[in-house]
DNA sequence: CCACACTACATCGTATACGATTTCATACAC
DNA sequence: GTGTATGAAATCGTATACGATGTAGTGTGG
């Protein structure tokens, strides 16, 4: 009838399915830490909460899953991923690699304005380093990866390192809260990496740097945890 | 009831779901190249097919999609991932980088029986040359590469090595298929790439040759469709 | 003859309901 | 008292049904 013509629509999300809402929310839950490792997902519980049915739920945690954020066992139920040194150690070697690659491959697409802001994230990684805000330098840390790699050509690449972000910050073991003198060490490497970009090093030594990077942050970690470095 | 203990249970297995049927079943059909790239999944009809529920059938087609094998629109439906030259470039290249980083890894935790293993599979490969089979001598590459890095410690970096064979295998572009020559080639630097195994060569020299491998298998078929060769 | 609006169909998204499997508590036999 | 069998409760897996959304075909006005 109206012939209004365009009704505001609330400036609303055009169609927020229930399964990713289901999902955001369990995403955002876990990585918040809300739901702490072990936790049991069942799917009436989280259906009744959600206000929606079982099945949406359902396919939530399938995607959760597939992530490697809840482990599933059929006709059991889900939990979340138990955060054992060894998964955190084998997420941080997978994204040094993968990251790595990343970074490399999009060196050549950066123009002078991309570095121009990823110096300028660093500067306020470092201006943070006074009074220390790990959740912040976590935050700020994220954005100026992303703003390197960001431009990677291969959109597999830079999924598997989305994935990989992604696994890091569920678990709650962002390095920076338990290494305080790691968080110096890494805005340096930061300068370093950036030094690099800016001379338009050859590809195979930004990845290597990256990767360094990464591997340093996780040995870092091993050695504050008494156990040996990580090979690679 | 039966005190007859242990009821044979027809070796069946356990608990085949039929999500898992319909996965495998889709998952099969694709790599098989029954369903063309561009082909519509259509819940219903799929669900009919396989005598289920649509239900199911959703739920595969979902992980399908975060494989990649099927592009999925909302409210529209999945279709079988189009097989684009650039998405191999994009995937062989993601799997250069993945398998380089696990053989590299597994190398050490590599015995002398594996190593004999994977050179009698080379062996079998040569013999391949003589009457061609492209099926055969894909299939026996698979397990040849399986053999090396399949002993990576990192189970998440074989997840992603795993994921990558299943796209290339999905996508009916079996490079050997196409570029008769490099099959040949190919053998000869599995020789090489073994030679450095059996030497026990520093991490970083084998995760090189090995990423170089498959790059060179990518820029041969580039090559041969007329396109320069990539990076990295 | 072309552009637009409307109607009918196809397909997805989700709710509800039921059966299958697992797990836990209890009771019994030894 | 311990181990095993039995029952019930809980939870998952799937089927069916209905509403929401997108698409194609048809008709009308210019």
């Amino acid at each position: 009838m109206g012939r209004g013509g365009c009704e505001v629509t609330v400036t609303a999300t055009p169609a927020p399915s229930k399964s990713q809402q289901a999902y955001e929310l369990l995403h955002e839950r876990i990585s918040a830490g809300t739901l702490v490792p072990g936790y049991r997902l069942v799917l009436s519980t989280l259906a009744a909460e959600l206000g929606c049915s079982t099945v949406p739920v359902r396919e939530a945690i399938r995607r959760l899953q597939a992530e490697g954020l809840v482990t599933f066992e059929p006709n059991v139920g889900a939990t979340v991923a138990a955060v054992d040194a060894t998964l955190y150690l084998h997420t941080m070697q997978t994204l040094a690699i993968v990251e790595g690659a990343a970074t490399a491959l999009a060196a050549p697409e950066l123009t002078a304005a991309d570095l121009v802001q990823a110096r300028a994230l660093n500067g306020e990684l470092r201006a943070c380093l006074a009074d220390f805000d790990p959740a912040r330098f976590t935050e700020l840390n994220n954005r100026f990866h992303e703003a390197l790699y960001g431009h990677c050509p291969n959109p597999h690449i830079l999924d598997l390192v989305h994935r990989g972000w992604n696994r890091l910050n569920a678990m709650r073991a962002s390095s920076f809260t338990h290494i305080p003198g790691r968080a110096r060490q890494s805005v340096e490497e930061h300068e370093e990496l950036l030094r690099l970009l800016e001379s338009r090093a050859p590809a195979p030594e930004v990845e290597a740097l990256a990767r360094a990077h990464r591997m340093r942050t996780l040995n870092t970690y091993l050695a504050a945890a008494g156990e040996p470095p990580s090979a690679l």
